[in-house]
DNA sequence: CGAATGTTTGATGACCTTCAAGTTTGGTGG
DNA sequence: CCACCAAACTTGAAGGTCATCAAACATTCG
């Protein structure tokens, strides 16, 4: 059995080339979390050094409890953050799209498991150049802390739904969520399956199925397809 | 209908004396989460210019939303750290207690709210004095930033246990992490009640209750009264 | 002693998981 | 182009866990 996905045939990790500083400010879409705050000083440390990765669709990024000895910005795709429970439960903590980052609240190992969703393009900088960088930074100091204490809020605000709303609730919020980034009037394409929707949202497959086919039926979402949504404003 | 309590009749916060420096390291005791790291320089700016407050049980210490304007540093007692969803559902994300830091994951203003769960004396210094040791202090940055770390990781391991396990389990792991903190060999009191522990661990009280009994059946703790239990060692 | 609060226990129903089918979708080869 | 297959998604039925309502019990405090 594998351990972290059905059939991971995804691929390896593909080294591209170095930094080809194409990377104009992050600035086209928002932040999935509200809280984050801008982040130019972060951003600048990746465009001065960095080096590119591309990863095929559940292929792996980092491994939970290897050294965590870079850090990461996503330049395209969707990542999925998880750990794995002691009985093979696979919780999904978060999923970081275009211009966020990955492994910045990780100090000497890493505590969590990182893969492709889709097709993946990281910038990743040595960690050292990080903490050279922050060594003298003051700016960057804050935009850290900032970035870290965001991250906290946003996992106990899923804390806090996971306790108070139902399924359809929690469902609805995940992808309420995930439009806003998206300013477009059209539909809105999941790049994640059912089951990792399930694992971020600690629900069943099937409950995930028949939450959204409620929101279908109480008019609240309209599906195009398994994949493609869109969010009634009417509602 | 209060905000935070069914009754809060505790007291408010009850300025002390300046700072008594009778603070001995905070080495007595371990910390509850096994991740914080030492914090040698983090206590030590507490021992320098800190001031004591006390608070009488249910006292608010500080409320969601306020400005952030100080950090804390328990010296007696216990502190659940908690916020109120719309509904009035409240979700407790921590127990602070003795040698335990209080608001050091917030900037701005406060993403909580911190009440006294039984008497609890608390050592504080304003946000400027720590901001100011930060821009000089390599260490007090790497503690502070290990601190917020291991604070994130406690909330996904919340998650995790949240979703995989049920009742009886999340209480006895709960029981089981507040234990590890006396080295006593007779029984341990619980500071906080039923619907404290309910509010924590995302469940009725009705359910603590149940979930204490089944503990107690399959003989995996002991209770002399509702707040006084012991772990079995042998099962 | 009696009132009030906190804890436990019981009964019922809601919600979700699990198991077990169908149904759709995307890809491959004839 | 269409048939076929595998994977993902959906739907149904049965059962389990937990929330809720309700009542009993315990403890504290006046």
């Amino acid at each position: 059995m594998t351990l972290l996905t059905a059939e991971p045939r995804g691929g390896q990790p593909t080294p591209l080339s170095l930094n080809d500083t194409d990377q104009r400010s992050t600035g086209s879409g928002a932040r999935k979390d509200r809280s984050v705050p801008r982040n130019t000083a972060l951003t600048a440390l990746f465009g001065a050094a960095s080096f590119r990765q591309r990863f095929q669709p559940n292929g792996t990024i980092l491994l939970d409890g290897t050294a965590a000895d870079a850090v990461y910005l996503i330049a395209s795709g969707t990542v999925r953050c998880c750990t794995i429970s002691e009985d093979g439960q696979r919780q999904i903590f978060r999923f970081a799209r275009k211009g966020e980052f990955v492994g910045i609240a990780d100090m000497e190992t890493w505590h969590f498991t990182a893969e492709a969703v889709d097709i993946v393009t990281l910038k990743s900088i040595p960690r050292a150049v990080l903490e050279r960088a922050l060594a003298t930074d003051i700016t960057l100091r804050q935009e850290l802390r900032a970035h870290i204490c965001a991250q906290l809020e946003a996992r106990e605000q899923q804390l806090l739904s996971l306790v108070t709303s139902k399924a359809p609730e929690r469902l609805l919020h995940f992808l309420t969520d995930f439009a806003t980034t998206r300013t477009s009037i059209g539909y809105i394409t999941l790049p994640m399956c059912r089951r990792d929707i399930a694992d971020h949202l600690g629900m069943s497959v099937e409950t995930v199925s028949r939450a959204f086919t409620v929101l279908k039926t109480r008019q609240l979402i309209e599906l195009a397809c398994a994949e493609k949504f869109r969010i009634n404003a009417a509602a």
